[in-house]
DNA sequence: TATGAATGAGGTTTCATTCAT
DNA sequence: CATGAATGAAACCTCATTCAT
């Protein structure tokens, strides 16, 4: 047939939505009868481009956390102070939460029923890197010392946390979702003072 | 151990068994047939004492976040100084942690999904508390100053996020179960320098 | 036990308060638990001494139809003349009916779904007599030419369908309670209007 | 049928099947796989057509209601002296039964369990025309005062009792079914009898 | 007699998936 | 590509009934 092959239309929209509905919306339950609704497609057309449910959400979950590694990767291997590094990292989290509030909850609830996903490569040059800067740092005195990834897991949490976990904070601690979207956009500044001294 | 025991032990064996499931397991899906395997009861005594398999996992939600509030406060109000009570807050959740490690993500989806929990009558007494002492420390120079609110998040992220996210944790770092203990088993020490100057 | 034997109060209660539920609020559908509830009684004295709610449900009905039969007999075989006999039985089906309001639909509804009940021996007897008197009346020209059993059916027609189907008709002829209990009121002297000539 | 056919084929399979158990049969409580069975076809079709077993009945009771209004109304509507109206409408009124045997209890018992339905609008109309055209006979002499409603009860109970409480009467006057059916052979006349002078 | 506990049969519904067109 | 129809696997719930005390 002689024109390019685009991967159809309806494949993506039916992805585009799906990751809309879990993400944006925090419908991970959806039925394939709710997705097809919001994406105005037959239902068995799901299991027409992705097999099954259970793989559309497999892909769905797994471009996700590829995206997350990526996004991790460029900005520990750009040519900036460390410092600066993390404070980017810290930005463009937000950023990706308030486009996708629910995609921490999501990745964090997939992995909890024992989903995997494939590992990257490139992990050991990934963490040596990160290593020899963080190390730098704390030769500095610019941070506290601690093991490399007990830093590492306390940026996950500072920044992750409050999102994953945003209706048990807002009744906890008894604020409206103004009040934490305000306490949200102060947050860069107190992990910043936190993390280094 | 000579005293009548009431209330049902098969009703409690169910609650406690679900509670399992869910909280040790991690099996927040489990259906009624699950249950009453696992409890080694039929099926239909679930019905039977809890009406409906929704009604059950609601007591037992009630019941988990109700024994949260109690031991947070036993803290609070507890006479040490401040930087003790973080400490034992600290303790006491990695304890019931290990007890059940899936608690918190219970929580946490549980509300993502949008169940409510009746709230407790003395949150501004206890926050009033919370942000005296609080206070007092910033002032002592002790802590950096902020929010007390943030500081609370803070406490809460660094303790909760790598239990309720630990398999994403293990396999973006690429650690194993034993070193993600060993790293745990270092986190308080970790946390309560990054809390503190 | 030295004492008179009393068919249990408790048997008596759980039955009168089947047939209240059943004739008075028409409730045909009531489960055990209903009916315990009702009674106040735990649901499994039902099959204590009913040995099971189909029983329970027979008895009941049995002992409907026979009082219908008795209360009958004993219109007919009084001595009265034929017109004051059709009154009066008029009259008791009506008072009959506004106790138990349901009565005729569980009847009519039982053998519906075919459940027989015994048949009284003397009926030859019975109808003997009525055609008798019957056909007196009709050689007296006071009730049109007819055979007696159209006569029968159209006593019980005329009498039982309004109650039958109280709101099959408030439904079709939109006519409220007050408005139908009125034309109940009215409604003899319609019937021995239409009876006889 | 050089036509086309929609509306599935399935779908009205299952509803005149269920139809036909409930009206033609009497079989109310018919389960969803008795129904099935009856028709031939997968149990869980009835919930992709119907939705659920219940919204299943109320169709069928809705259309079975409608129907009886419409074909009533055309009747009143037509253009015949009023007393062939009425042999007019006992004629199809017996010619519906005889298909139909429990279509009148059916609507009774449901009814009695206090499903609506929806009411036309122009009963105003048409009880106005029916009381005009009443009061004329009555006038002429051809039937006796009362008022027009009570007229009506009579007829749509010298109809109807006999076919909705059939088993009654049968077990009641001890004839079996081919008396019965002689006996409903002759109601007509006896109904005209009763009904006019 | 009375009762709480337990059971099993039976019913409805929801869903993902497959099939045939 | 797309769709309506069909299917089977679960899951949940209600109930009458039985059991053990």
């Amino acid at each position: 047939m002689g024109r390019d092959y685009k991967k159809s239309d309806t494949e993506l929209l039916i992805k585009n939505t799906a990751r809309d509905l879990f993400f944006k919306e925090g419908k991970f339950g959806a039925t394939t009868q709710e997705i097809a609704d919001a994406a105005k497609v037959n239902r068995t057309l799901i299991n027409y481009y992705f097999r099954s449910r259970n793989n559309l959400f497999s892909i769905i979950f797994q471009e996700a956390v590829e995206q997350e590694e990526i996004f991790t990767q460029e900005i520990l291997y750009s040519d900036l102070p460390f410092k600066q590094k993390i404070e980017n990292y810290i930005d463009r989290s937000f950023q990706r939460a308030k486009e996708f509030p629910y995609l921490e909850s999501y990745i964090v609830s997939r992995l909890n029923e024992g989903h995997l996903y494939a590992k990257k490569e490139d992990w050991e040059r990934f963490i040596e890197r990160f290593k020899t800067e963080f190390e730098e740092e704390v030769r500095k005195g610019n941070i506290k010392e601690m093991e490399p990834i007990q830093f590492i897991v306390n940026i996950a949490s500072l920044i992750s946390f409050p999102f994953a976990a945003r209706p048990l904070l807002q009744t906890t601690l008894r604020i409206s979702t103004e009040e934490f979207d305000k306490l949200i956009s102060q947050r860069k500044e107190v992990i910043m003072k936190v993390l280094f001294k």
